[in-house]
DNA sequence: TGAACATATGAACAGTTGTTCAAATGAAAG
DNA sequence: CTTTCATTTGAACAACTGTTCATATGTTCA
């Protein structure tokens, strides 16, 4: 039995090649930190409902806040979440600004999760 | 003009056929937030380093709490978020409950979030 | 039954998050 | 330059989240 193997339910048999097959297999610190984040964007259903209008259509951030019925301010907030996470991008068009989805990964990663939901 | 377009970045053409096509495709109020509370899950990077010691092998908690440096009760917490939400299952042999993937969504919407980061 | 082990649960606390409100920035037009 | 419209930003506040600690539940074996 290797020095690093401590009891737990009182096997010793597979623990010390599931550890390593583990440590191999996951993420270093960092990306799990990444990972999480990202994920955290689409834990908000405000974020979501924002993101399904851009599924339709590029817009201006009164469009999204009469949309949604929300305040332009807090959809600018939200939208500055997004953006960051690199899930929207934005143009500027005269006075207004232009927001539109960054790329294909947030229709799977929302159809996933729709798809699981629904089970 | 429709009686319900409202001004908005001094433009009215295509305000209302967007409205009337994000109205048809946002999913209604609970699965949007049913999908929030999904991804919330997946927004702490515990429950992601859980699901990928699961990705490996079913574990119980005791083994999961030393694969990950954390207490056993910590562990028992976020099992019970992460089985609400489906993502894995349980299964009781004497002492110990071993737990596993409950399908195979969790695999791809983490490799998803990966590429996505990773672009 | 009682002791020992594995897991689950509840309360409490610090840290985080989303919205609101007020104020600032940026762009176009007079 | 000043005004007006569109957006962004920062502070403040309530609500929520993950961990810890103590305790409870459930299982096995003597």
């Amino acid at each position: 039995m290797a020095i690093h193997d401590v009891e737990c339910c009182e096997t010793f048999q597979t623990h010390e090649e599931i550890l390593k097959l583990v440590n191999e297999q996951m993420p270093d610190e960092d990306e799990l930190y990444d990972l999480a984040e990202l994920f955290k964007v689409f834990g908000d259903s405000t974020r979501i409902r924002i993101l399904y209008v851009l599924f339709e259509a590029e817009v201006c951030v009164c469009d999204l806040a009469q949309a949604l019925h929300m305040t332009q301010s807090a959809v600018s907030h939200q939208l500055k979440i997004l953006k960051q996470s690199k899930l929207v991008k934005s143009r500027r068009e005269g006075k207004s600004v232009f927001y539109s989805l960054a790329d294909g990964h947030v229709r799977t990663i929302i159809a996933q999760g729709r798809e699981h939901i629904n089970e």
